[in-house]
DNA sequence: AGTTAATGGTTGATTTTGTAACTAACAACA
DNA sequence: TGTTGTTAGTTACAAAATCAACCATTAACT
C-alpha cells in the first residue's frame, strides 16, 4: 500500500525551503557554534553589527526581522563575552547604541571569512542560472529588499 | 561611520535560505497550529503518512531527516490525539507501524488542500522560472532526490 | 548457547525559544 | 502640570528543541 502520488511534500515551498536551509546551515552552525560558543541569533547580531557598525537593538531589529526578544538575549550574551558593548543614548535614555568591541570585530572578520568561503561552496553545486535565480526568488520570498 | 559595504548579509545563502523560509512558513503554521494545535514536526509526520501510508519511524526520520527524538515525541502527541495508531510489528519487536486515523486522514486532506492552495499562493510571486529554477536548486541543496 | 555489538525507540536534564506582561523613558496634548 | 499613549528593551513563565543516556530487542560472532 504505497500511495506516494498523493501530494508532492518535496515541492511544498514551505518544506523543501525548510530542509534546504537546515541543511545549508549545518556546516557554518558548527563554527560559529564551536569556535565561539555562538547560537545563530548571536552570529547574527554579530554581523550587523559588524557590517552596519555602531546601531540600535531595534535598528537591528527593522533590518533582520529577528523579534526583539531574541535580540535582547542575544545583546545579553554578546555583552557578556565581551564581544559588544552597549551605550546609552544621552537625548533618548531608552535606546542603547550597541558596538562591537575589539575581540568583537575579529571574531565578525573570521566568521566572514568563514562564510564568504562556505557560501562560495554552496553556489559552487549549483549552476550559475540557478544561483542567480535562486537568490531573486528568495529575496523575493522572504520579502526583503535586495540591498539593506 | 555607515560602512554596509563589508559583506552582502542578504546575499548569504544560509542566511537568506533562512529568512525565506521562516517568512514562508507563518502562514501555513498558522492553520495547523490554530486548527489542529499541531507543531511542525507534527504536521511533518502526519503528511508523510498521509503521503505514504502505513510506515515506521525509523522510515519517516529517513525521508524527513527529522532525529528520532522529535518524531518520537509528534508520534507520541498525535496519538495521544488519536491521529495515529501504533502497531508493534509481531516478527521485530522493536518496530512500531505506524497508521493514520480516519481523524488523522481527514485532518491530512484538510491541511493537504491548504497547502496546495498556500503553495500556489507563494508561486504566484515568482515568475514561472524562478518557481522551476528555485525548486530545482532547493532540492539540490537539501541533498534530496527530486520526486520522493 | 553466550557474549558483544547494533538498532528502534523512549526518557530526562538542560538549553533555547515564544508569548505576554512588564519597566522606564519619552511624546502628545489637554 | 497631568494624563494618556508609545516606544525600547527586559523579564518571567511556559513551550519546545537538543543531547546524551537509556531500555528492550535483535543481530553477529565465538
Amino acid at each position: 500500500m504505497t500511495k506516494n502520488d498523493e501530494f508532492p511534500l518535496q515541492q511544498f515551498l514551505p518544506y523543501l525551503l525548510n530542509q534546504a536551509a537546515e541543511e545549508s546551515s549545518l556546516e557554518f552552525q558548527q563554527v560559529y557554534k564551536n569556535r565561539y560558543g555562538m547560537l545563530r541569533t548571536e552570529w547574527r547580531v554579530l554581523f550587523h553589527l559588524g557590517i552596519y557598525g555602531r546601531m540600535t537593538a531595534k535598528e537591528i531589529g527593522e533590518r533582520s526581522k529577528m523579534h526583539k526578544t531574541k535580540i535582547s538575549r542575544a545583546v545579553q550574551r554578546l555583552a557578556e563575552r565581551r564581544f559588544l558593548t552597549r551605550d546609552q543614548d544621552e537625548k533618548d535614555r531608552r535606546l542603547e547604541h550597541l558596538e562591537l568591541t575589539t575581540a568583537g570585530q575579529a571574531a565578525y572578520r573570521d566568521l566572514r571569512g568563514v562564510a564568504e568561503r562556505y557560501d562560495v561552496k554552496l553556489s559552487a553545486t549549483l549552476t550559475p542560472e540557478e544561483n542567480r535565480v535562486l537568490r531573486q526568488a528568495l529575496v523575493k520570498l522572504a520579502r526583503m529588499s535586495p540591498d539593506a
